[in-house]
DNA sequence: AGGGGACTAGATAGATCGCTCTAGCGGTAA
DNA sequence: TTACCGCTAGAGCGATCTATCTAGTCCCCT
């Protein structure tokens, strides 16, 4: 027996914050959408809009961890988990129409000069991300200093293309990214010799 | 004589975009800031405020053409002048307090499922930019389609960095993703031989 | 049985949104 | 002068925004 309606709502707000950005996405939207009772909203998120941002942020940017996690566990080396996490975006994003990109970039860009808790909460989560991708390059020989260059530049090239193709509404730039990406990546392995 | 009211108008836009994006910044918010009549701005844009946004797309993302063409002529190569361009673009952002990011990437990624239109300008103006890059870097040498994958690359690696070094308050990610452009310029550069 | 807390339900306040409207200003041309 | 037109000026409309408030429902626990 699940608090089965506060996931729903954070669920709803994640997805409308892809498509829709933070002040894009009206309260009276994500109560309609997750078809939940507008009072719950605030008695679940007593900070009212902020508070549910922050948390829509810190869990998406936890279940993207798990994801890319749940990718490169099984795979065989980390270029090919990078490889598969990148065209795993790549078919997400077609199969959506270029709607389900990223829910933290479009927040972090429209918050960051706004709201000091909510830019704290995109920085924690890039962080997050940051810190599993640099220890994983790190347990494949890399080096510290160039695992954490690499990973920042992995994730930049993720968001960076999360832009683009949600503009050309094409998966070219995320092909592209993801090759780039390896490329990084094998580079940081092998210059640890 | 120019129409100084109308350029007033379009330059403070842009700046209130990279700050508060699309949705987050009011037409009277505008007014107030380019000290213009609010009368005049249904004058200039009688499209409102989407017709407003696509004029200020446009002009900005040509200001950020010219801006790496003007970085990127005088360099001695074109590696130069790309590595001149990251690292002006992280002085600026520190220099602001990282609130002067690229105004087309926040607007992209707000509007990419809600105006055609405003969507159209964004996917333009990064095809400009793709296309200016990669004459330049065929012009050096490098093969088409690797020139291309080049230049997308770097405009990905460019944004994506705007949004991890706005969301870090730190250049760091800038920085890393220079050189890393840096090195996706080599690559294509030297792959052609 | 009954008390209490978690949750639902929605009307509504107060501010702000994009936009329209009319009125008037100032310079130019007939 | 008079007529015109580009532009200024801002009041105000209907809609929508976030958030508050009271009332009521449900269910567990004693």
């Amino acid at each position: 027996m699940p608090a089965a309606t506060k996931d729903r709502i954070i669920d709803t707000t994640a997805e409308l914050f892809r498509r829709y950005g933070y002040t894009g996405t009206g309260m009276k939207q994500i109560v309609a959408e997750a078809q939940a009772p507008f009072g719950s909203l605030y008695h679940f998120f007593p900070g009212g809009k902020e508070q549910l941002g922050q948390e829509t942020i810190r869990r998406s940017g936890q279940m993207y961890r798990e994801l890319f996690e749940a990718i490169a566990d099984p795979a065989p080396d980390i270029v090919t988990g990078v490889r598969s996490f990148f065209e795993g975006a790549a078919a997400v994003l077609e199969e959506t129409d270029y709607a389900d990109a990223c829910p933290i970039a479009t927040v972090a860009l429209e918050v960051a000069s706004t709201s000091e808790p909510l830019r704290e909460a995109t920085a924690d989560v890039f962080n997050s991300w940051i810190d599993a991708a640099t220890a994983r390059l790190e347990a494949e020989g890399a080096s510290p200093s160039g695992a954490r260059e690499a990973a920042i530049s992995m994730i930049a090239s993720l968001e960076g293309a999360f832009i683009l193709s949600r503009a050309f509404k094409s998966t070219e730039p995320m092909h592209v990214a993801g090759e780039h990406a390896v490329a990084v990546v094998r580079r940081a392995l092998t210059r640890e010799e």
